[in-house]
DNA sequence: GCAAATTGCGCGATGATCGCCCAATGATTC
DNA sequence: GAATCATTGGGCGATCATCGCGCAATTTGC
């Protein structure tokens, strides 16, 4: 998939790097900024958002665009056919149930896990309205750097050791918070450790306050297609509570959801 | 926005057309039929289709394809950008919560409305893996058609006189259940009563044994940017029960949320 | 109120995309 | 099993959509 053939269609990479464009940091864009984000000379990026926005993906007052409603037909049309969130959802929600707690389903897409299904009801209850509404901004199709998450930890062991030297080579790992593993040795042995208890906990590297423990979701193949975890708040929950109270939990669910896989 | 100009990028407008062409029927193509869908040529449909495998938006097994995860990025950047959803999702958890019944916030697009936010149980507990198992496919981004549901019918009645009748013109009522409303006449009817009451029950016209209950969502300015609405079983709940015990609760939600759309 | 910076957009040149066509593969029938 | 038919992958030259330059209009700064 990585080698171009000479027929590949320019003007729709172009346009995808701009829907892309808008991102979580840059949200409303004119064609000066898209083309500067880009790389597009500021015609082409003006005329891609023209396009964009007749197709309905962009909504715009003449100047700036911003992204519509009409994206989400394609995670709509993923959910519907999609098997992997489907199958999650059942289950995740009767774990948020059960626990009171905040659960999550990932897949690896390059260098950042992507929320496919999660349950829980984290928002902060009374702050309806206030700053932030939805905690640590876990939404479905979120992304979130995959070394300094639990999910993002159990999807990297998983990989092949040449797989995953090569997903390290080159890598600086960034600095989320002052508990970030970003040393490349030390993670290694984080993900070989990983690899030999099968579950992960991952506390404060993420954002502070947080930790959260995951564990792979496998096929009957033993195939890692996914993982699961949840999150909770660091203060309200230790390791080692976590570990005895939601890793079986999480470990139940993991091989009932085995087979649908 | 209707009128183009010759600036307009084709190719982009033919690759969206492709991943569109991914929808709930069908979620695998080949070249082949995906030209059929486009009316593109099987030689453009495959060129497009070759291109979005290479940005990753589609997988592929050397013939046929199908939706990525990576879609959901824009769901994502939606998620992350767009003030409604994030204004509404807590309270539509409490709802949830409250009332133990499934809510859903949806804006109008086309003929078709766009769930942008929801909350609820509504899985079929035991039936975990079986069938269906997100009841009624009420999944984020789904889509449904506007005059048989709810919420539809809430946001056509927000419509000036002349823009829903312009909405209607020539318009064929799809029967979705042996309830639905097709006839022209009768629906204005229907819509006009919408106006009056300002709430909108509608009893198996959508999905047999589901009867939902809706109200607009304005802002501050007395605009509708979207409808709320409540889903129950047909068997479980009366109409007269779910405006003595639903609607009260929606009305509130909706002054609640007023200032904040 | 003037100058500098930014933005909107027309225009001719160019190269990316078009779809026809052929070969290879798979399906069907006798 | 062989021969025919249907379908698919992909090359090739022509053409027309896209490129970005550059000007005029507008906004910003002082």
């Amino acid at each position: 998939m990585t080698i171009a053939k000479p027929d590949l269609i320019e003007g729709m990479a172009k346009g995808m790097a701009v829907l892309e464009s808008f991102d979580t940091e840059r949200q409303r864009l004119n064609a000066t900024l898209a083309a500067g984000r880009t790389g597009l000379t500021r015609a082409a990026a003006r005329r891609h958002l023209l396009t964009l926005a007749h197709l309905g993906y962009l909504e715009t007052d003449g100047s700036y665009y911003w992204l519509s409603s009409k994206v989400l037909r394609f995670s709509g049309n993923y959910f519907a056919s999609a098997r992997l969130p489907r199958a999650l959802q059942p289950t995740l929600d009767r774990l948020s149930i059960q626990a009171q707690e905040s659960f999550s389903a990932v897949v690896l897409d390059g260098d950042e896990v992507v929320i496919v299904a999660r349950s829980g009801n984290d928002r902060n209850p009374g702050e309806i309205g206030a700053g932030r509404v939805i905690a640590y901004g876990l939404h479905m199709g979120a992304r979130l750097p995959a070394h300094a998450t639990s999910t993002g930890r159990i999807l990297l062991a998983a990989k092949t050791k040449k797989s995953f030297n090569e997903w390290m080579k080159g890598r600086h790992l960034q600095r989320i918070t002052p508990f970030t593993t970003v040393d490349a040795r030390s993670f290694h042995g984080v993900i070989e450790q990983v690899r030999q208890q099968d579950y992960c906990i991952v506390n404060e590297e993420h954002e502070l306050g947080v930790q959260a423990l995951a564990v792979p979701l496998r096929n009957s193949k033993g195939l890692t297609v996914a993982a699961l975890n949840v999150v909770a708040s660091h203060q309200r929950t230790s390791a080692a509570e976590m570990q005895r109270g939601l890793l079986p939990l999480l470990l139940n669910a993991a091989r009932e959801l085995g087979p649908l896989l």
